[in-house]
DNA sequence: GATGAATGAGCTTTCATTCAT
DNA sequence: AATGAATGAAAGCTCATTCAT
């Protein structure tokens, strides 16, 4: 049986980081945990990421970027603002239900710790691939004459903090129904919120 | 002089734990800091909270009831719904000026370090005060028909996600302006969200 | 029985750390190591000391003193010039007698690892009080003109490297005769060495 | 292009470890570090040397062997002891400033580390090269009656005590002049300590 | 001979908590 | 109630050495 190759095994360590980081938080999860987890050393931890911050910022990056590409597709979509809206929060909430320690990471990882990514992740650094997205697609919707014209964070802030914030009622158990039946009034809530009069 | 009270030095190690907590985290605030922050020795902490875990749960309720009976206040005065959504999104940006601590403790360690609150704090059961009096908001304005009748917790989300967002954007130096400038198309944003059409 | 106080358990550290330094070397010798030797936990050695660093630096202070005073008294005496030098190669393995960490920690922990002095002992800083004295030495013998005139660091050098090196010979058990009997051979040959001709 | 030789790959080897260990100090100096400066693999430093104490002591008894040879080469020339004196200075000097590893490896690896070189370095075992030479200069020079008899240890210590010292305050920018300018009077002291009445 | 991923013991340091006073 | 010295488990990280390839 042949050895996994080095990037499997440093796709095997990001997994399982992400998992422990996402669940247990950045400093509960110890790198003995994370390399107890797969079956390695922690000395050989150290071979693949020079430090427990680097790991967390590298994590960062790579959701940052999937993330991205996600609404990359959908603005290159011929979508109308409206259902790009709704592609959006159903993009979202897939990957909050197939992968959930993307968007928990996101929430509870990287929100939460910032000192952690103070160096390296200055502002929206490690997530601009995502962010920058966001912006095209708000931009657009403007120039169609669907959106208002307002600040952008203005509607930032509401987008991602209104996803944000009914995937974390979900992880804590809160919500009476699942994240798939919040589905179209957030989009119709979002919608209006931003829509021309 | 008259030794402090039981309960004044109860309040005074509160004081002291939001303010090193909510500015450092909750792993990087030791109890030795937060006892020589206000002249106390570790050990008579311990006489007081039980745990360092104790502390934040308590400090959570405290919190939650006083933003509770903030919203409790906007609840109880004759305002039309639109102008409560002002009332409530002036109020929480008000807090977060004039007492940082308490909205930055809510957005970074309460909703952060959810392994900390695990036991003793599922579900909203410490958040309560708080998300009882936002619920009776919202039903509110449904009953006056001025809100469209859906799952409070769709509502909730777009509250608080929103709310939080933007403290949170803020923080991290983000905005380019201040709150203040942000206030009158949040509330607009969030009134479109949910009227009834 | 009262507990030692916060001195003496302070001396004790130092006196341990000191035996082991010497011994050991800085590098082999682990803080751990210094704990178990005078039945304390690990933990309560950096109540004392802010690190193992810091400790080894307190205890170049404390020798560089101690060997300054005894200079100092001799520079005081009314001594000639000739027997000033006997009686500094006499104090000087008297101590390497009585107390041999003493030398050896000067000798193969401050002089030999120098990059654990490098803060805060920068060039002399940590060992002025007995260099000072030894300047003084010099510097009065060369007025009294017993000695000749030269370059400080010339005759520093000299005695220093004389008497540490026999000090060192001896520690390796080198030497085929005590120390004792090299003294007036010793002091003979720096006599000569730096004597007006 | 052939292949090095075996004995050059351990030249190499050694070379780079004496670099490294004179300028990082032994406990600094890691394996893969010296690998990697000579493009090695680590598994592959270990089929030269059985483990990094091992190589420790090659260099030393390298370094011996090169100073006994210099040190022959003035005993095989005619000079007089008391240019004999200056010719070794020059020579230490001279290596101190051309090749400071060696020297510095002297003083500040193997002086220092006695834990590292207690198997296999006894007493002056891996050193005696040097040692037989200077004991041969010492004995023809009481034999001319140059010098007086006196135990031969009492020499050696002023020797090499005063040279390292010497180049050790050198290292550590304390001299106020270059090494050079107190060749002279490093030698007439040596002399005047060692010379017949 | 050569590679370098892997091991695992051990390092310095931290900190919630206890308890004799 | 109050003190703060003491504990001890555990953290992040390092590195000499091994061994399958």
């Amino acid at each position: 049986m042949s050895r996994p190759t080095k990037e499997a095994r440093k796709v095997s360590i990001m997994t399982q980081a992400l998992h422990l980081f996402s669940r247990e938080g950045f400093y509960a999860t110890t790198m003995p945990l994370i390399a107890r987890g797969i079956g390695m050393s922690v000395g050989n931890l150290y071979n693949y990421f020079p430090s427990k911050e680097s790991l967390a910022k590298e994590l960062i990056l790579y959701i940052a970027e999937l993330l991205g590409d996600e609404i990359r597709a959908i603005n290159e979509s011929p979508l109308s603002t409206r259902d790009k809206i709704d592609a959006i929060v159903a993009m979202y909430f897939r990957i909050a239900q197939e992968q959930p320690q993307t968007i928990e990471y996101f929430l509870r990882v990287y929100l939460s710790n910032r000192e952690v990514f103070r160096n390296g992740c200055e502002g929206m650094l490690c997530v601009s691939p995502f962010v920058t997205e966001l912006m095209i697609f708000f931009e657009e919707g403007v120039r169609a004459q669907e959106l208002r014209n307002q600040d952008f964070f203005s509607a930032f802030g509401l987008f991602m903090g209104y996803l944000g914030g009914m995937v974390f009622l979900q992880g804590e158990n809160i919500l009476p129904h699942g994240l798939d039946e919040y589905r179209a009034s957030i989009s119709e809530n979002i919608y209006h919120a931003l829509k021309t009069h």
